[in-house]
DNA sequence: AGAAAACTTCTATTTGACACGAAGATTCTT
DNA sequence: AAGAATCTTCGTGTCAAATAGAAGTTTTCT
């Protein structure tokens, strides 16, 4: 059984890997997953991080091939699934399921730009047209 | 020191008792917490619900009053305040600060109904304007 | 009054996430 | 080829959250 959710840590590491994909350097060696988590703030034993990956292995949150005498790693599952995921757990947690009140938290709680309120808009609006067409 | 966030069964309990305050039900005997848990498919023993209550006490996240051989619990942090420290803390661990990526997440996770919709445009446009006021 | 019921506090166990050293294998360096 | 560097696997230790039994106190019931 996959567990739903990754920890802490894991996500972590998901972060790492996402970027790292982004950035075109995936898949990537357990130092350099280490060496990023450290910038991050996180230092961690090389143990620990391949212990952590492992467990990720077992989740299916990731996968790796090997490379000489070691491994390299990606991310398996997206951004957005695993955020999406994450929302889904939030608003039954706090919001009762209420998607208005997680938005108005939302509002409050970044510091969100001109920039961002316009795309926002933007996507209400798109989310507003598929609505419609739909029922 | 009181931690930031509340654990999962004690964001439970938080449930419970927000729900209460706003039935006119708050505040709530330990018996009645409880029952409210099994109902939400969380069966506990009484004793549990105690010890929890007491750690969330040594958190400020409740008060109590005393009541003949027993106390009467009540939230002491609110939802929108809570809300907003978890939404907060989801757009660093999953979306690296973009409020856009977290709303695109929450379109698409939530069955969002045509109300819901025409609700979050006009808290859209509400922020809007306080931001182009600001600054 | 005496038994039963309802509560609380205290203490203990279990579980999952996190963390890492020791030991062993492979690759690199000189 | 021998030693250093690099990696992995395995086993273990710690810590917080979760769970609840035992024991003691107050209230209620008959």
């Amino acid at each position: 059984m996959s567990r739903l959710f990754p920890s802490e840590l894991e996500l972590m590491i998901l972060n790492v890997l996402w970027q790292a994909a982004a950035d075109g350097e995936s898949p990537m060696p357990v130092r350099l997953v280490r060496l990023k988590l450290a910038e991050a703030g996180r230092e961690l034993a090389h143990t620990t991080v391949i212990t952590t990956l492992n467990v990720m292995l077992e989740k299916k949150f990731v996968t790796r091939t090997p490379e000489k005498n070691s491994y390299l790693f990606r991310a398996k599952v997206s951004r957005e699934s695993v955020g999406k995921k994450e929302v889904g757990k939030l608003l039954d947690r706090v919001f009762e399921g209420s998607a208005e009140s997680l938005m108005q938290a939302l509002l409050s709680a970044g510091d969100i730009d001109a920039e961002a309120i316009s795309q926002m808009k933007r996507m209400i609006a798109e989310a507003s047209r598929k609505q419609s067409k739909r029922k």
